[in-house]
DNA sequence: TGAAAGCGTCCCATTCAACGGAAGCGGTGC
DNA sequence: GCACCGCTTCCGTTGAATGGGACGCTTTCA
């Protein structure tokens, strides 16, 4: 094979940066080089090449020995100016709140594409903090939250995601989904049990803008036995307008 | 002039995009396309073209009509994979304890470069919760965090660091914070005051690795009529103590 | 002990993707 | 209606990105 120069595979370096960034494992801090040029699809030579740009911004951090793994500058950028933040912020005080009075694992969601993103999370005092599943995903109809996102959403997105289901056998789970969001909608909140873990269950309530749209959902994720419901849900409601309030008036 | 074809300036394409993502600034989270690419020094062009394709892969959002922000792939990315994500974690319970037990705002912070940068924060309950610090950096000889953070470092990044002094007039100024650190190291904390606000008192600790070499370090801003230093010192002492076994252990 | 395998690093000829000036387009204000 | 401003598209030019090959180091295995 004779050298075939610029990216023989048809990507921009752009494609090939973002692929590098997305190569680190969930659970994994540190990558050896080596790995992460076929997690990445990448050349070991070009690989190389890129982390060590990346690295010359701060953005990889790379060990001599070939052990790369994220930088602390591009934790900072992103932190900064991070799209969640001012919905964080706006939320953090009513989920102390809620954390607080109910004693339950709390946790603020948005949408992004057919899943619940969950941007911040606060666990039950008493138990280990909690912070791993920020910045996790859940699918839109495994999840309390995503269930309470989708369903006030524009009819149209609602219908591309039902969508969705149609392949692979007909209707029949369409209109599962499709019951659950409308009873989601009507009843002003999502509940859904022994998803996460079969022992709980997980409530949560859309955070509505000026269009009666979610722009984020507030959940409590609190044991089966647990007999609150009728309590809990209008306090999830209360913060969850408190925090609509404050986005608005930011 | 004629088209200069590949980047007459020299820099790489990694280059420009870390300049682009750089550009945002603290407290905006959009920007419009033509402010952005002036603010990152690129042609119009070419940071239109790579907003497009950074866009497409989420690490950028870019509403149409120009206005560009940070993308939530992007945040999710980084926050799954954070490299303080093992620091934060185990910290946060004691972060929490601190807060609880002293009522006040707690932070946590690690040395990058010449900086204290603050990786996590907890606000004093009551106040608003104040994360918009989090990603925040303050100058090492301006923050006990960065105080605590420089005084448990290698003799050779010490004199490295003490060497910035030099400059502007002689010796004076790099004795001065010489002694500050001198000080710190044995007294075993930091104490700073009103350079944040006039009115607080900066007090932090660092938390030790194997080596007895600063990894992050703990502190707490409490007014300045606050007297009970020597019960705040010991606390976070031993708090500091548990973070650093906590991380021993994973 | 010596060979082989694995890995990171450097080199460098090839060439295509990135570049950016110019023109087009749509909106806004005078 | 014209001028201005900013986003977007187009397209010829060309140098930056590419990746196979080679090297040196360390580890593994016979």
């Amino acid at each position: 094979m004779r050298a075939v120069a610029n990216s023989a595979s048809g990507d921009s370096v752009v494609d090939r940066i973002v692929r590098l960034l997305s190569a680190f494992p969930e659970d994994v801090s540190a990558l050896q080089l080596s790995e992460l040029a076929e997690r990445a699809g990448l050349p070991l030579t070009t690989a190389h090449r890129l982390v060590r740009q990346l690295a010359h911004h701060g953005l990889l951090d790379a060990a001599p020995g070939g052990l790369v793994r994220p930088g602390l500058r591009l934790w900072e950028l992103v932190n900064r100016t991070a799209p969640t933040l001012a919905l964080r912020q706006a939320a953090m005080p009513f989920m102390e709140d809620i954390q607080q009075v109910l004693n339950q694992n709390v946790n603020l969601a948005v949408l992004d594409g057919w899943d619940a993103l969950f941007v911040e999370r606060l666990s039950r005092r008493g138990s280990v903090a909690n912070r791993a599943r920020v910045a996790g995903r859940m699918p839109v109809h495994t999840s309390s939250a995503g269930l309470a996102l989708m369903a006030h959403q524009d009819r149209l997105l609602q219908s591309q995601y039902l969508d969705q289901f149609a392949d692979p056998d007909g209707k029949v789970a369409t209109d599962a989904v499709r019951l659950l969001l409308s009873e989601t909608f009507h009843q002003g909140f999502a509940q859904l049990k022994g998803v996460v873990d079969p022992d709980t269950w997980g409530i949560a309530v859309p955070v509505l803008d000026a269009r009666q749209r979610a722009v984020a959902s507030l959940g409590v994720v609190v044991p089966l036995r647990e007999m609150r419901l009728q309590a809990l849900v209008p306090a999830l409601q209360t913060a969850a307008r408190g925090i609509a309030r404050r986005l608005n008036d930011s």
